[in-house]
DNA sequence: TTGTAGGCGTTATCAA
DNA sequence: TTGATAACGCCTACAA
């Protein structure tokens, strides 16, 4: 067994109370040279409190649980850079789980989380499920809900703001005379984010007096294939897009291999903007504009809220939290050459000549990563 | 506060004891109509045992801590997706934290780890300071090493077969009769990993008689760009390699962006073969001969073993188990034109003139991810 | 088959 | 400034 309080109230020659004051209270509750007959005893004996004892007593437990729908998206992994950071700062620990999208198994961690007696969640829903929405809603402990909600969910939501990244996207194509515009996104499922990044796209060129046509809003399940399907139906439409926009991380490499796949040059033939910049963004072929969204601020403020929450510091209420995406223009936009009007077609064939590329730009300095 | 077992005993009208020994001990210990009346109790008041009091008696936490040098690395997504399945499973709670490469935060997480009691750690190391080295090996939690380990770290690993992984890509690219090949990794830095797959690479050429020049091996600093620095210094030699091997997916990227910078194409001009098979490998510019490591199993097989050993039943005490990686040939690599002679100082300069490439193919099927 | 009671390691109250 | 002691919620002999 573990050293307790006891042995080194032993080992000090005091009390457990005096111990437990040196630890806990404030500095110069207990006089010096008792505190450093404490402090020589706890180094000696390699004193580490029973952190389930004291919650027993306390009713905290410096624990948070993060669920997530799915961890396996790098995505995540930066925004749980961001909520390690926060945690660590504040001395709590993270419980992080993935539900794989499974309802049962967000369940399941659920009721994990709750005998452990985390002091709040950090939600990340999977499902629109009403069932499992009502559960979440009887909770008493304090929830963020991170990147996303759901309809019914009445917790304190810290995301990034979606339809400004999508319109970020469509008006910097329009700028480019851009008029058929595509999009490829996950199937919307009645999740937040995805439901406003569509809208976005949809109000943006609707405010410009452009139609949005339902033909080129095309709608992939999640993985690393059916996006490059999607992207290849978009191209074989008899007046295909010039532009084409991206809503998520995993589709962006999607559409640039659809659109090689079919032989169209970027920008040359099509335009591209990705969204979230990955790390790997710049290093692509052509280097991707992109709608930057800050994930590791949304993994540390996140936390950070759901921190406050738990001290009762939170003066937010259960108002929004929108973090604001940036447009980073590289090289995969460019102004549209002619509308419709496919390559094979023109009388002047040059454009289909190709020629040598200019080399590719390097690439910014990136965040240190390990491996 | 939350419903205690008493109040369920209350509500049940039978004696905390009962409760317990229904909820705990194995079916039939407690008569069937008193227990379903517990049953009903407990469905009723909502009751979930507090876990910090069972474990202050039982001296179990059911939490296993996982300790990653830096989890921002899309590679921990997958590697922590196979914990969570393995951890759920086995009904453990994992408390996952990420040292950024610090020594110093890696420390304190271990002392957060210590101070809730989890009953075993999952420790990839962040550094090989003998310091903090002799700490760990002082430990008495059980530990498993997941993905490599250092000198003097007395505990089980799992990990990849790292030696195998670049003498897969080695023979690949000698069968194609490259003789010149270079190696873009990481600083070694003395982890394990880093150590091994370089040792891999340098004996596969010296076993088959072939001279590994190390001005062909190449050192970057972790993160997004110093690969391409590397790789373009690699591309500058006189006598330029005709075939490089990445040492992992975060280089794989950088090797390709800097090889088309200096307007090499792949495979005709300079063959690549990469490192873990990330799910958008296949979906690269050609798509990316690799060598495929199962990392969602490491995770598997990492939190199964520490949970085996946290009941006793690791009969395997310090062995290593070793994950077998497997090249998957795609496009990115192809028999070597003419060794050492640069396309533009070719007579014959039909080699420069630029071809359409060859369609795209469709990538295979990925594992779904949400987002 | 069920109930009573002691103790797990802390914190916090109350005296000294 | 310090010490004795009663909880915190649960498990588990031991009794009934």
């Amino acid at each position: 067994m573990a050293t307790t309080i006891e042995d080194v109230a032993r080992e000090a020659g005091v009390s457990i109370a005096t111990v437990s004051r040196y630890l806990n209270g404030p500095g110069g509750i207990v006089a010096a040279e008792t505190g450093s007959r404490v402090q020589a005893a706890v180094a000696r004996l390699g004193y580490v409190p029973n952190s389930a004892a004291r919650s027993l007593k306390t009713g905290k437990t410096g624990l948070i649980g993060v669920l997530l729908a799915n961890i396996a998206h790098p995505y995540w992994s930066t925004v749980l850079a961001g909520v390690e950071e926060a945690c660590q700062k504040a001395g709590y620990g993270a419980m992080v789980s993935s539900a794989a999208d499974r309802a049962d198994v967000e369940h399941s961690y659920l009721q994990t989380f709750l005998k452990q007696r985390v002091d709040g969640i950090l939600l990340n829903p999977a499902h629109a499920d009403p069932t499992t929405v009502a559960a979440w809603a009887r909770l008493r402990v304090p929830i963020v809900l991170i990147d996303r909600t759901l309809p019914g969910l009445p917790f304190p939501l810290v995301a990034m703001d979606n339809a400004l990244g999508t319109r970020l996207a469509v008006e910097h194509l329009l700028a480019l005379s851009h008029r058929r515009l595509g999009f490829v996104s996950w199937r919307p499922n009645g999740l937040s984010n995805r439901e406003e990044r569509l809208a976005g796209f949809v109000s943006t060129l609707e405010d410009a007096g452009v139609r949005a046509d339902p033909g080129l809003i095309r709608f992939a399940a999640d993985g690393w294939s059916d996006g490059v399907a999607q992207t290849l139906a978009l191209l074989a439409q008899p007046d295909p897009p010039t532009a084409i926009v991206s809503a998520n991380s995993t589709l962006n490499l999607q559409l640039l291999a659809a659109i090689k796949h079919r032989g169209r040059r970027v920008p040359a033939d099509i335009s591209v903007v990705g969204y979230d910049d990955s790390p790997w963004d710049p290093l692509l072929d052509p280097p991707l504009t992109t709608v930057a969204t800050p994930a590791k601020a949304l993994g540390t403020m996140a936390a950070e809220r759901l921190i406050a929450a738990i001290a009762g510091h939170d003066g937010y209420g259960n108002r929004e939290l929108r973090l604001t995406p940036e447009l980073l223009i590289r090289q995969s936009t460019g102004p549209v050459r002619e509308l419709g009007v496919p390559d094979e077609l023109r009388v002047n064939g040059s454009g289909n000549r190709p020629r040598p590329s200019p080399p590719t730009p390097l690439p910014r300095k990136g965040e240190g990563v390990g491996g």
